[in-house]
RNA sequence: GUGCCCGUAGCUCAAUGGAUAGAGCAUCAGCCUUCUAAGCUGAGGGUUACUGGUUCGAGUCCAGUCGGGCGCACCA
């Protein structure tokens, strides 16, 4: 709608001299009153013209000409913004739109021809995922989605470590684990992991081996066989969600030299030094971030001589420079807060353009049963397993419920609400507007024959609406390109969400007040038009939050 | 102590610096001989934690206070 808008208010504004160098706006004011659109342009001009806002706004209109039958009315009110109301006929003429573009209404081309990288999960295979991590998971996952459809080529990157002190200590687990089952006593310590899940691994090593591993203290077979099916685990679990990844990237492959001999790692401390930013003491090497305004350094290099994990971090997001993406979007948990401004202060340095890098930080994560709260605890290992959330609500219920609210708010899961097939519960009542529409669609087939076909002159016949609850649709429907921008710009799928249930609750509105099958039959068709086209979007937005859509409930 | 996030209706949450701060749930009152009542309509409910500031205009931006969450390792 801003293209429609746009030349036509920039014009006025030329031709009744108004100079401003503010953008212009255009919003949906709250309330219908106030028109379809508006825009505060005289407002932010009012004041380099050291005018009266209304009084400027008065001039400008006569100036704002549309094509016939678009806009009925514009008008000037309150401070001084300029309202605009839509003909129905253009807002049902424009929802034709919507049933030519099918599969495709909503896309957009500011990706075009750009590549983005989206990281999230990143989960180490040390357990099973936890709910926190699910979050974010359905969080990078929707925004992936997101950017698909502005036409960016999206890789889905998962960065992982299978290497270093907390394998170790799984793998000392498993081992430890693996012993009792072969009968010994062993003392298990409070920093090995406790969940029940090492006892399966270790009990799978004891069927397969039997006791031919007790003499074994290298831990690679525990570690690897621990490895190999915690990862199993944890991707099984995503796939449950629909979440998948392209591109799977072992944090070891930084540690490796290349063809010249010198890994990643050593690499960024090379360049950082050259820039002065290295220095080593305490048996340490130290990104030297007291030069930037810290309190303190950061140890890049611990004095064992092995990286921390900022080292490779920083080496790793220099791949993804490398890799030439113009678009770089890493998805975290609040935990994660303070890790990313040293790597972006790192990039900096060596003369990466970190604006390409967007963050998205995902609050934690509570869930509630019978109204009581329970903390997550990744020691327990048994409530807060993002298999048992699935199992117990289904993945629908989950990924809906992780990104329907802001990814700044904490997140409070409510189980029971979850399971409700009821109008509480916000999954079902945006799956059954969709069952509704199929249900309608299977009957008028038939009792009329209508067989739906986009293409068809037919869809002309939505130009004979115009009751308020067919026109609000209507509108709605034209929305949904800019939710899928907002969304993306604010990386906030929970803005879809809310564009959903609202056009959900249209829909039902409109289902309630106008019969459809009963009314005469050209009525009948333009009526079953908009319920497709409202099915379409549905269905379009389920698509991006990964959400499915059935036919009947 | 310090960095980040949050504080809005009884509850869960919205509100690109804009008009009378909105939804859902819960509560109360209505709507099924009619395409799915898993739905719809209406009512009540607020000093936007507090105090200042910035401006035509602040829930939104700035400073401070109070309260809650997450970090603050030579762990990832």
């Amino acid at each position: 709608m801003l293209e429609f808008f746009l030349p036509v208010i920039q014009r006025a504004l030329f031709s009744a001299g108004v100079t401003t160098d503010k953008p212009i706006r255009l919003e949906q004011p709250s309330d219908k009153k106030f028109g379809d659109f508006s825009t505060n342009i005289a407002l932010l001009a009012a004041k380099a013209c050291k005018r009266n806002p209304r009084e400027l706004a008065q001039e400008i209109i006569p100036y704002l000409t549309f094509p016939p039958d678009t806009v009925a009315k514009i008008e000037v009110a309150g401070a001084g913004f300029i309202n605009f109301y839509l003909t129905p006929l253009f807002i049902m003429q424009s929802v034709e739109q919507v049933l030519l573009q099918g599969d495709e209404y909503g896309k957009g081309n500011i990706g075009q021809g750009k590549t983005a990288l989206v990281e999230y999960v990143s989960a180490n295979p040390t357990g099973p995922l936890t709910i926190g991590r699910g979050r974010g998971g359905v969080l990078g996952d929707s925004l992936a989605n997101l950017f698909e459809t502005q036409g960016y080529e999206v890789t889905r990157e998962y960065y992982f470590n299978d290497a270093g002190r907390q394998m170790q200590i799984l793998g000392e687990s498993v081992r430890l684990r693996y012993l009792e089952c072969c009968g010994q006593k062993t003392e298990f310590p409070a920093t090995h992991y406790q969940g029940e899940y090492i006892r399966e691994i270790a009990e799978k090593l004891y069927s397969d081996y039997e006791t031919t591993l007790e003499k074994n203290t290298d831990l690679d077979l525990f570690k690897k066989s621990a490895e190999e099916i915690i990862f199993k685990s944890i991707r099984t679990t995503l796939d449950r969600l629909s979440i998948r990844h392209d591109s799977f990237f072992n944090e070891h492959t930084l540690y490796t030299p290349d063809s010249q001999g010198i890994s990643a790692n050593q690499r960024v401390i090379d360049e950082l030094r050259k820039k002065e930013f290295i220095s080593e003491y305490d048996g340490a090497v130290w990104f030297l971030t007291t030069r930037l305004g810290q309190e303190k350094d950061k140890v890049l290099i611990k004095s064992s001589g092995e990286p921390s994990y900022r080292l490779p971090d920083i080496a790793y997001h220099i791949t993804k420079f490398e890799r030439d993406y113009n678009m770089i979007v890493n998805v975290f948990g609040a935990d994660h807060i303070d890790e990313y401004p040293d790597v972006l202060e790192a990039l900096k340095i060596l003369g990466y353009e970190t604006d390409r890098i967007k963050i998205a930080i995902n609050q934690f994560v509570t869930t509630t049963v019978d109204g009581q709260t329970l903390k997550m605890s990744t020691r327990k290992g048994n409530a807060d397993l993002l298999d048992d959330l699935i199992d117990d609500v289904g993945a629908d219920a989950t990924r809906l419920f992780f990104i329907m609210r802001g990814k700044d708010s904490h997140l409070n899961f409510d189980i029971e609400l979850a399971k409700k097939q009821s109008k509480e519960n916000p999954v079902f009542y945006l799956q059954y507007a969709h069952a509704r529409i199929c249900s309608l669609l299977r009957m008028a087939q038939q009792e009329t024959g209508f067989n739906p076909s986009a293409r068809t002159a037919e869809c002309r016949l939505l130009r004979q609406l115009s009751s308020p609850a067919e026109v609000q649709l209507g509108f709605a429907l034209l929305d949904y390109p800019a939710m899928i921008t907002t969304s993306l710009r604010l990386l906030e799928p929970q803005k879809m969400v809310e564009y959903l249930h609202d056009l959900a609750e249209l829909f039902h509105r409109f289902y309630q007040e106008c019969p459809i099958l009963k009314a005469e039959p050209d009525i009948c068709k333009a009526r079953l038009y908009l319920s497709l086209a409202t099915r379409q979007v549905l269905r379009n937005g389920f698509r991006i939050l990964g959400v499915s859509a059935p036919e009947s409930m």
